[in-house]
DNA sequence: CCGCATCCTCATGGATACTG
DNA sequence: CAGTATCCATGAGGATGCGG
């Protein structure tokens, strides 16, 4: 017989005609923004996903993916390597809330990291966020490694981008915790700071160009959390 | 015996050392941006909040107010009128954010009202997130009634705002169904278009200096919903 | 293995009634 | 008016199963 699949879901509205509200309708529930900060990384598998979002359940993963899906913010791909999860243009743009969102809420990582769980992955997002706004030409480019991740931030004339770093060229790479990238990136720690905190190799001027000390302490962050 | 009020709530974290996923852990739970929302308008008491969020239920609402004021979001004020509830100046900068998402969402509002509840105090929040950007010098101003709703919309050179109106001045004014309204700020409509659908009482240079027709199908709503 | 679907339990949401 | 208390419905979380 057809599996005829009864879309027995009806994804509890608030039922208003705002934007702000059908938008929350969309990508309000649990765990879906989080999908999409994994997504933003790029195209990725369903377990690759699941290890991304951090700690959401499998069942969830799925039920949000189909949800994400019908309602064009995600679509599937079938790579090679079996099915990959993309965004859409449209659900791409969801960058620019989320990066809002996150630097709103930039003053509650000075707590630090405590019990928290952390993956480098995630800074993919955090520091074009924070550096939103500058912009470089001729572009720069910085190796961050940290937990065991390294990726590379690069700053050009369309504004910072970090993308994980494959190959191993010899690029400046600056070494530290994901508090003293974050506390750097957010304009918390000086330059010289983060570098009697980490370990630097190559040279300052490129670390500066990425994260210009003007910006330390510049209070872009200025409530109290 | 002393009621000591056990703070028995454990409101859920993702537990991640994630600028996204802790702010979510404070505004990601259902309705509480919509009582932000409501809030951006100024502070307001527990009956009004409860009618402008729109569906909240009271247990849920106190609960809110509660998780949202020991984290420095909303604090209680104590007017002559009872109790008031007003966003704290980190709470205000949420306003950045749910723009932002209710640009995104804007495409959703394509598809017309609905059956969908609609309060035209809600426009006060999305009507300069539409218009963000925009700046005039020297100011307009710009009576705008709908669904019973009257509401000044103000441009100068700190950009757009929205307030509800309580004086009867002459001001222009036009009048049309949220639709209309919306369409109108979205850059959907054209100014003629929108005079032909609702009723322009007042000179139409207003209207087009609050609207410039430039916007109109700019495409500043990019993607498909 | 990967990509889910199912089952079960319990925390959370939602509607309504009630109280200081 | 400003909530609390109660009860039921629903969604989250965890374990496990299962076909490709």
């Amino acid at each position: 017989m057809d599996k005829v699949r009864q879309d027995s879901k009806a994804p509890r509205s608030y039922g208003q005609f705002c934007a702000l509200a059908r938008g929350l309708d969309l990508v309000g529930e649990r765990w879906t923004l989080l999908i999409v900060r994994g997504l933003l990384a790029g195209p990725m598998s369903y377990t690759d996903l699941r290890a991304s979002v951090g700690g959401i359940a499998t069942n969830l993963l799925a039920e949000r993916l189909r949800a994400l899906e019908s309602n064009n913010i995600v679509q599937r791909q079938l790579g090679d390597s079996g099915v990959l999860y993309a965004l859409t243009p449209w659900g791409a743009e969801l960058r620019t809330p989320m990066e809002a969102l996150g630097r709103w809420a930039l003053p509650l990582l000075e707590r630090g990291q405590g019990d928290d769980a952390f993956q480098p992955r995630w800074l993919a997002l955090a520091i074009p966020a924070l550096l939103r706004g500058a912009a470089a030409n001729p572009p720069v480019e910085l190796g961050i490694e940290t937990d065991g991740f390294s990726m590379v931030v690069r700053i050009d004339e369309d504004g910072p981008s970090a993308v994980a770093r494959t190959d191993e060229q010899p690029e400046t790479i600056f070494t530290g915790s994901p508090d003293i990238v974050v506390g750097l990136a957010a304009g918390r720690l000086t330059i010289d700071q983060a570098i009697t905190m980490g370990n630097l190799q190559g040279d300052r001027d490129t670390l500066s160009a990425v994260f210009p000390p003007e910006r330390a302490n510049a209070g872009s962050v200025s409530a109290t959390p």
